[in-house]
DNA sequence: ACAGTGACAACAT
DNA sequence: TATGTTGCCACTG
């Protein structure tokens, strides 16, 4: 697998439990401040891994988008899958899919943070 | 090599 | 506020 997808599944990971993030601050984050929809096209090309431990326990359903919503693009069945996983870790989830990000956002890795997950990817 | 495809985001109406 | 448009970028066949 890329080193990309790779980068996006550190910083995830990284993702305290009751905390959201968007694609486009992993995008930032990793120094590729445009690679928002890479950063989701790597999350969705989580779904053909999920056989796999390491995979498994990143936690996608933290990350949701710049207006603090769940991905209106998935499915139902998925958007309701992310809100579930959500409301289980405390972060509230509106009707309309909405969290409130003044509440609930990770304030990021710091530069130095960053360059250490890398590293220890190779 | 290359055109098509998204779990996005910023801007313009 | 709510849509619609456009730029993006890594990945895929």
């Amino acid at each position: 697998m890329s080193n990309f997808y790779e980068q996006v599944y550190a910083v995830v990971r990284a993702i305290p439990k009751g905390k959201v993030t968007t694609y486009g601050r992993v995008a930032r984050m990793l120094g590729r401040p445009r690679a928002s929809r890479a950063v989701g096209y790597a999350l969705n090309g989580l779904k053909d891994k999920q056989h796999d431990p390491a995979y498994a326990a990143v936690p996608w359903h933290r990350v949701i988008n710049a207006q603090g919503r769940i991905s209106a693009v998935n499915r139902e069945l998925s958007a309701n899958r992310q809100a579930q996983r959500l409301l289980a870790e405390g972060v509230h989830v509106s009707d309309g899919l909405q969290i409130s990000l003044k509440k609930h956002i990770w304030d990021g890795l710091s530069i130095f943070e960053i360059e250490e997950i890398l590293e220890n990817k190779g």
